[in-house]
Formats: structure tokens, sequence, C-alpha cells
DNA sequence: CGCCGTACGGTTTTT
DNA sequence: CCGTACGGCG
């Protein structure tokens, strides 16, 4: 049979078990996709399985097209009707079709970190918390987990027990509630609101049901408890559900994913069978050893026997770097010789950080090198703020109670209406109890109603009438534009072209990326006017970036390690394995996070087919100041016969640049701050540390530290202590610290 | 009200 | 380093 052809028997089991609930355990470079897509099209083709029967939930929206795209290369048109796509995509459009059942308007909007910020702020106001005294940030993320753990606002308040408690309960209530007073929701609510879709309705949730005959997730150790109870409530009828997943290549507990849900899946899931993937198609023996040396050492998890007919290759390079510039140069060096020499396509390098500043080093050495590079991530397109201002124009068209729209767009570009004028429209609406924007609309009904004067003046009336004039009068006009014609209309009439140029330094590449925008809502020309605006909205929030064009081979790769799992590269350089950069400094809290940076580490190394290499850097520009941070941990842990060490060689003149970086030479409004000086600066280096040094401290006890910066002439250190103490950060001057072997 | 300068603070990872 | 918050001016 063509489609088990080319299959191991693991990997043709994994495909062939189609009957209840299935495990696959699937271990790094094991042919995972492949065995997903297969299992697919076997059911379709050899089942006789209609392919909308057939749900699959992928993680990223790049690996739902990956798949849409082999299974379309095995069935071809057959494949057609397949429901493929990320939890929120498909949640998304359940509660588009069947969210009234449950009280959610079809037009809702979605909101992003950014819109929730904003609403936030609101929300803080609205029930007289002081922003500065806690953090939005903070209660939003508190929220977010409770929402993911599919906690109401009323359950919250019920388990409140501290003071910060108290006010998140009070933020959620109010935040729920302007959500909806917006019709909109956010990512958690696309998940929660799905859930409870489908155990309040119980018309919806049969028919789900039974139409999804199969249930296939992909990623399963990065799904939340919203995100199981899905699976487990659309495959509950049939029971034919099929999870895969490592423990081992978890990364997103941060956004409360817990791979315990791998575990819970066999208890859930009675006679669940388990079937384990552990032959390595992708990496040498030498990177998978290397990487195994790495995740060994987390606690509590099933060791798998990770093993590979390839070649034992060649050893992981591990480079010193005397700073960031060093390393970017060193990377970038290496991959245009192999380019100059025709040894490796572009395409076959990515470069892989922790963090995405981290890019920008990295950036600067591709562009000098000439090296064709694309960047994952970073600011993405749709983050982008004139993009963002235009898609909040085209969703107050869409839908006029979202304020967060409003709050967005009625000042930019800029008409004199300024916060004051905004303060005063949103207290005269929530006192007539109307969307802001209902109440921009009775300044120019020709009958006004009786509902209180408007509290502006005559030139602020004025500013306010003409916005809601050409707003309502595109929203007029909208039911007959595609998405393109309604952009540009919309551009003419609040003069944005002329906005974007006179206004920033950048403004031709702004003006650039609008056209941009006007180029991909092209897409959806040949809709209904309506429907196309709707479904043009939705892909823009939830799809993060416009479509790669697909140039894998002409160009090199940038990007995190989260944003790289699933990916692997012929080499892989990953950079800033240092202690504070991976592990991240704010994984020294708790075991746990330092375990997922493990995995995470894990996940970078086994991206490498052929050659991994690792690079720290001696000295770090981190936040505009140095910091000096030793080699990663992970470092240590890789078999030391498995590695080659290379550095520069220590005498290695720093060039001025880069001493200036460092600011070891004076620059106005800096202190010294390299190692040297900052030791002459505080007298005599006697309270000078390095990093890995023993210290004490006379109420923290015993510690080591872990980096340094200076600090305002001072050496701020961070210290691990033994013991409950934890890691603290401590300015040298005044923490008592005593060296201490 | 908008604009400009300066001071300050915060920086992980993403659907 | 960068974006933003805030204060003072036109």
């Amino acid at each position: 049979m063509d489609i088990l052809s080319g299959l191991n028997p693991a990997q043709r089991e994994a495909v062939v078990s189609t009957r209840g609930p299935v495990l696959i355990v699937a271990g790094p470079g094991s042919g995972k996709t492949r065995v997903i897509t297969h299992r697919i099209a076997y059911l379709v083709a050899e089942e006789g399985v209609p392919p909308w029967r057939v749900l699959a939930v992928t993680f990223t929206n790049k690996a739902a097209r990956e798949m849409r795209d082999r299974v379309t290369d095995l069935l071809g048109q057959a494949s057609e009707g397949l429901t493929l796509g990320t939890f929120h995509a498909v949640c998304a459009r359940m509660l588009r079709i069947d969210g009234g059942a449950i009280g959610i308007d079809r037009s809702f909007a979605i909101y992003d970190d950014d819109d929730q910020m904003t609403l936030m702020k609101r929300v803080l106001i609205d029930i007289a918390v002081d922003a500065k005294r806690v953090s939005p940030r903070s209660i939003l993320s508190t929220i977010s987990k409770a929402k993911s753990e599919l906690t109401t606002p009323a359950e919250y308040a019920r388990a409140v027990s501290d003071y910060f408690q108290e006010i998140v309960s009070r933020a959620y209530a109010r935040y729920q509630q302007l959500l909806e007073q917006n019709t909109a929701l956010d990512f958690d609510d696309l998940l929660m609101r799905t859930v409870q879709l489908l155990s309040q309705s119980e018309d919806v949730r049969t028919r789900y049901q039974e139409r999804y005959l199969h249930v296939l997730v992909d990623e399963f150790q990065d799904t939340n408890v919203a995100q199981y109870a899905l699976a487990k409530l659309l495959s509950e009828k049939h029971r034919n559900i099929c999870i895969v997943g490592d423990e081992d290549q978890s990364i997103y507990s941060w956004r409360s994913a817990d791979y315990r849900n791998l575990l819970n899946f066999q208890t859930d899931f009675e006679g669940a069978k388990t079937i384990l993937l552990e032959q390595n198609y992708r990496s040498t023996q030498t990177i998978l050893d290397s990487a195994q040396g790495v995740i060994r050492r987390n606690q509590g998890r099933h060791d798998k026997v990770l093993w590979t007919e390839n070649d034992r290759g060649l050893p992981v390079t591990i480079f010193e770097a005397q700073d960031d510039e060093d390393e970017a140069r060193f990377a970038a060096g290496e991959i245009a010789a192999a380019l100059r020499s025709g040894e490796r396509p572009a395409g076959d390098f990515a470069v892989m950080y922790r963090i995405n500043a981290q890019s920008r080093a990295l950036e600067e050495a591709f562009m000098r090198e000439a090296i064709p590079y694309r960047l994952v991530g970073g600011t993405r397109f749709y983050q982008r703020r004139e993009v963002k201002d235009l898609i909040a124009y085209l969703r107050l068209i869409q839908n006029p109670t979202d304020s967060v729209s409003l709050l967005r767009v009625i000042n930019t570009p800029t008409r004199g209406i300024g916060a004051k004028a905004i303060e005063e429209l949103w207290r005269w609406a929530q006192n007539t109890d109307v969307p802001p924007y209902e109440a921009l609309r009775a300044l120019i009904a020709p009958v006004r109603p009786a509902n209180g004067a408007p509290p502006f003046r005559a030139g602020m009336l004025n500013a306010l009438v003409r916005f809601i004039d050409t707003i309502e009068q595109v929203r007029e006009e909208s039911l007959g534009l595609t998405p393109p014609e309604l952009l540009n209309t919309l551009i003419e009439r609040i003069q944005f072209r002329r906005y974007l140029m006179d206004g920033f330094e950048d403004g031709e590449e702004r003006w650039a990326n609008v056209q941009e925008l006007v180029t991909v809502a092209a897409q959806y020309d040949a809709l209904e006017p309506r429907e196309a605006l709707a479904s043009f909205l939705e892909n823009v929030a939830l799809v993060s970036d416009v479509d790669e064009l697909e140039q894998r081979s002409a160009a090199a790769t940038l990007i995190t390690l989260h944003a790289a799992k699933g990916l692997e590269f012929p080499v892989v350089y990953m950079v800033g394995m240092e202690e504070a950069v991976l592990p991240h400094i704010r994984s020294y809290d708790s075991p746990e996070q330092m375990e997922e940076e493990r995995r995470l580490c894990y996940v970078g190394m086994t991206r490498a087919r052929e050659r991994l290499v690792l690079t720290h850097a001696r000295r770090r520009a981190l936040m505009g100041t140095p910091v000096f941070n030793p080699p990663s941990r992970f470092i240590k842990d890789i078999p030391e016969q498995l590695t080659e060490s290379r550095s520069r060689s220590d005498d290695f003149p720093l060039d001025r640049r880069s001493i200036a970086r460092a600011g070891v030479l004076p620059r106005p409004g800096r202190v010294p701050v390299s190692a040297q000086d900052v030791a002459a600066a505080i007298g005599g280096g006697e309270r000078n540390f390095q990093p890995g040094e023993r210290v004490r401290h006379p109420k923290f006890g015993e510690g080591i530290i872990v980096s340094t910066r200076a600090n305002g002439g001072d050496q701020e250190v961070t210290v691990a202590f033994k013991g409950e103490s934890g890691v603290k950060r401590l300015m040298v001057s005044y923490a008592r610290l005593e060296r201490h072997s």
C-alpha cells in the first residue's frame, strides 16, 4: 500500500491504529509530521472517511499550512473539506457559526495583547485602582491564566485569598463585562467560550461530536486546560482521538501549557494505545547524543532511547566570542565563507536565539556580509503601528461597539481630539449607557436624542462631528466595496498617506507597509463585501504574519528558539549560550522554569541535521549596558568528547568601536562599565565580583555570583543563594558581600 | 490641544 | 537601547 511505504514499523502502526484513543510519543526528528499526514491520508483513502469528518489541530498556523500542503500532495482534491488549523482558528470558526447559542454576536472582534492592555487600563480606571501600584500586565496575565483554566469571574471571586487576587477578581469581572460591551473576544475567550458553548448547548455539542469521527492533535505537550477540554469534548462520541507529543519539547508553560496533559490522557482515555517513535531521521549521532546529555538532567521525565542510523558526523562546535558583536561576526563570517565557496546555500543555515532583541546584532552582521536572510518573528507585520491603525478603522466599521478600536483611531491622524475630550466622551457615553460610538453618532442625528447635552465646547464638537461623519460615510459605502477598495477609500478620506509621510522619519517605509496591507486585503476580493471584511479581519487577528514567501533555499533564517520548534536545518547556530540568557535570568526563580529552559535548549539543538555550533560571549550588551555572563550550564552537560572548543585568541585586541560600546571610553551620561573600570571606579578591585565566584551575605547566606553589571558607578550583581533566599539582585556597595571559598 | 524635550523604566518566549 | 510618560511651551 503506497501510503504506508517508506515508513518504519512504529510509524506504520501509528498510521493504521485508527480505532480508539492513541498516544504517539514522538521524539525530535522522528517523522511525526509525516505520520500525521499519512494517517489522515490513510483515513480518507483507505478507510473511506469523508475529509470533513476529520479534525486535525496543530500548534501554529504555519504547521497547519505545511500539513495541508502535504495532505494535498497525498490525496489531491480528495482532501477537500478537512478541518485543519490551530485551536484558536477552529474555535473562532465554531463561535462565528454557533456562538449565538450562548449569546455571542457573530461579528465579534478578536483582541490581541495590545487591545487587551488598552482595555485593562480602562478597567483599572473604572474600578479605581492605580495602574502604577498594580501593573496591568500582571493582572492581565493572571486573568489569562484563569481563563485558560476555564475559571469564570464568579469562580475566581470565590477563591480569592489575598489583596492582589482581590484586585484581579474585580478587574476580571469588569474586563469581561467590557469585552462583552465591545462585542469582542480575546485569545483566551476563543478557547474558554468554545468550551462553554459545547458544554452548555447540547444541540451544538451533539452536532460537532457526531461530525468529527476522527480527532488529531499535534504538539499535545503544549496544550492548556481549555485546549485539553476541547479535545475531549470533540472526541467524546467516537473516541477516535490521536494525540502526538513529546514532554521534552514542552516550552510553553508560561502560556499555561501543561505537558502533564500527556499523562492525563492515559488515565482519561482508558485503554489508550501508546506508540513510541524513537528513531531519529534528522540529526547525526553526535548531535543527538549532545542533546540527550542536556535533556537527561531534567528530573521526572520518562527517559527515551533516541537512536539514529545516521553517521556520527562532526563534533559540536563551542565558540567563545568576546562580545555579542564578535559572536554575530563569527556566525556571519562562517556562513559567508560557506556561501562563497559554494559549499552550501544560504537556506541551509539558521541562527537561533533566546530573545528577539538578540537578532539585531545578527542582522547587522548579516547585512555587512551581504548574506540574504529572513527574520522570523520580530516586529510582525500586523503589529506595526500604521497597519494596526488601519485595521482598527476596519474593525470599527465592521463593529461600531468596539470601543478599543475607536479609542485607537479617534485621534489618528491627529484631529484635535485629545485625552481630555476622550475622557469626557467616555464618561458621557457611560452616563447615558450607550457605547461611545453611539454617543458620537447622536451628535449628527437629525433629531437629537433627549439624553443629556453633549459636554463639549463648540470647537471640540466640531472636530468630533467631522470624525463621526467621515466614519459613518465610509461605513455606508463599505457595503458595496471589496476590502482593498474599502481600505483605499478610507486611506484617502483620513489622508493617511500625508499623515505618514509628513509625520514620521520613516514615512516611506510605513506607507509601503500600508500598500502591502492593501495587497493582502485583495485576497478577499471574491467574497461578498461583508463577509470579505469579516474573514480578512479574522485572518489578521489569528495569523501572526503574512505568508512568508517560501524562499527556503535563498536565505538564512534568524529565529527564536521558541519559533524554531518543528523546524529543521542542516546547520544551526545557537547564539547567546550564557547564564542569564539561556537559561534566561527570569527562570532562576524556580526549578520548573529552569527545566523548561533546558527543554528549550534541547529543542534548539535537535533542530540541527548535520552541524551544530553553540556560541557564547564574554561580554554582551543587554538593555544598553554590558553584562558579563559565564557560559551556559547546558554547555557543560554536553559530553566533552563530542565537542570541539574554539575562541578568539585571548589577546584579541578589542577594536575601538567595541571598546566605545562597552563604555570604557567615557560617554556622556554613562558610567564606566568594563570590569576593569568598575574595579578602578570602586577602588582597587576589592569589590569587583566575577560570575562564578562564591560569596556570603549576612542575611541570605552562601551564594554564587550569577552575573554582574555596572550600574551608576557601582556594581550590580545577581546572586543565587542557597536554600530559601533564592536569586537576589544586589548593589555591591550596599550589600555586605564577602568572598568565600 | 499638540509638540517637543527629557527623564525614566523595563525588556522572554506567542496563538 | 527603545519606546513611553510627563512637564513645559506655543
